[in-house]
DNA sequence: GACATTAATTAACTTTTGTTAATTCAGCCT
DNA sequence: AGGCTGAATTAACAAAAGTTAATTAATGTC
C-alpha cells in the first residue's frame, strides 16, 4: 500500500471513495528491486503497468555498437510501462532498470485498464495520468526544438535537480542527446564562466 | 461532417453507433482556413480542440530573436489543441497556422470532454486519440535522443514522405532541431552519395 | 515578361560535438 | 592501506552544426 498522505492525496484530488481506491491496489501487487536491478529486459513481452511507489527507473536501448542510450527515467510517483509491447504489442527494444533501490506496485496492464474503463469515476485519474505523460514527453520535444545541449542541460538541472543528481552523468549525457565527453565539457564551460549560468538561467 | 467512409471507420472501429457519432459532431462547428491563415496567435487562452478533417496546421514558437522554431505538425484525421492552454491553463506560448488550406472540426475542449466522460463507449475513442499523440511524442523523443540530425532527416522521410513535400524545407530544418542552412547541407551531402541514403535507411 | 519576394543553396568562418584514447578521480572491497 | 573498477575528465583531432552574408532558384504579382 501506499503512505497515508499519498493516499489522502489520490482520494481527494480525484474523489474517489476508500474502497474504490482500494479495489484498485488489489490488482498489483507489490516488487522490490535492488539497486542495478533489471525489470523488463528488452525483447521480454509482459503488458505490466507498474507504479513507482519510491525509487528511480532508467528505460534504455542497447545499440548496435553495444552503448546505451538513456531514453527515459521515471521517479516515484509515476507510471510506466514497456511502452511499445503495451501500446504497439511488438517485444520491447527497451530495458529497464532500478536506478536505486526501488518498490513498484505492478499490474496487468489490460486488466487494469479494463478496470479503469468499468469505472467512470476512475476515468479522470487515467486522463491525468496519461495527459501529465504527454505534457511531460512534449516538454521534452520543445526542449530539443528551441534549446542547445547546454541549455538543455540548464533546463534539466533547474526543473529536476534531485533526478540529475540521483543518475551518473553518462545516463543524463545520453538522456539529453549527447555523449558523456561533451556533457562533461559543457559542465567545465559552465564552472568556468558561471556567469553565463545565471544569464542562461533567467 | 466527415465523408462517408471515415465515418463507417469511425463507428466501426470504436463501437458507436451513428447516433452516438452524431452527437459529438454536434458539439463541433466547421471552420475553414485559407493557406497561411493563423488559428490560434500566440498569447491565446482559448480552450479549443480541433480535428483536422483536411489540410495540415504548423505549430511554431516566435523566439527573442524574431526566428521561428516549428515544434510541431498536425494533419487530417488528427486532434490538436492549445496545449498549454489547455493543460496548464496559460496563455498559448505557440501559434498555430495552416500550411494548406485547411478544414477544422472545432468544439470547446472541456465541454467536449466532460460529454466524453458521460458516456463510456466514447472513453475509449478518447483512449486512442491521447495515446496515439503520446506514442508520436515518445517516437519524437526516440529519435532525438538516438539519432543525428541527419539520421533523424532520413526517419521523417521515410515515415512521413507526404508531410515532409507539403512543408517547406526552413520548417522540416526546425522540426528536426537544425538550422535551415544544416538541413540544406545534409541534403547535399545525401544527394552526392546515394550508396549512403540506403544504407543508413536499412 | 519584368519585378519583387521568399526559399534554398552556397560560401567562409567559428563553435560545438563526436570519437578515441589516455589520465585522473572516487567509491568499494578484502 | 593498497588495489580494483568504473565514472568523469582531459586531450587531440575529425566531422558536423551554427552564424552571417552572398548568391541562386522559385513563386507570385502587376
Amino acid at each position: 500500500m501506499l503512505e497515508e498522505n499519498k493516499v489522502n492525496h489520490y482520494l481527494d484530488f480525484f474523489d474517489l471513495a476508500p474502497e474504490e481506491l482500494m479495489s484498485l491496489f488489489s490488482l498489483a501487487k507489490e516488487k522490490v528491486l535492488k539497486e542495478g536491478e533489471i525489470y523488463v529486459k528488452e525483447g521480454s513481452t509482459t503488458g505490466k503497468l507498474a507504479y513507482i511507489k519510491s525509487g528511480l527507473i532508467r528505460c534504455f536501448l542497447l545499440k548496435e555498437n553495444g552503448e546505451e542510450t538513456t531514453v527515459l527515467l521515471r521517479w516515484e510517483d509515476q507510471f510506466f510501462t514497456a511502452y511499445d509491447t503495451v501500446l504497439f504489442n511488438q517485444a520491447s527494444r527497451f530495458t529497464y532498470q532500478a536506478m536505486e533501490p526501488t518498490v513498484l506496485l505492478e499490474a496487468d496492464y489490460q486488466v487494469f485498464m479494463e478496470f479503469l474503463n468499468k469505472n467512470s469515476k476512475f476515468s479522470k485519474a487515467k486522463d491525468y495520468f496519461l495527459i501529465s505523460m504527454l505534457a511531460e514527453m512534449m516538454e521534452r520535444v520543445e526542449s530539443f526544438v528551441l534549446l542547445n545541449p547546454e541549455e538543455r542541460y540548464l533546463r534539466l538541472l533547474k526543473d529536476k535537480p534531485n533526478i540529475v543528481q540521483r543518475c551518473p552523468d553518462k545516463y543524463i549525457a545520453t538522456l539529453l542527446g549527447i555523449t558523456p565527453v561533451s556533457l562533461s565539457r559543457i559542465r567545465k564551460r559552465l564552472a568556468n564562466s558561471p556567469i553565463a549560468v545565471s544569464k542562461k538561467m533567467k
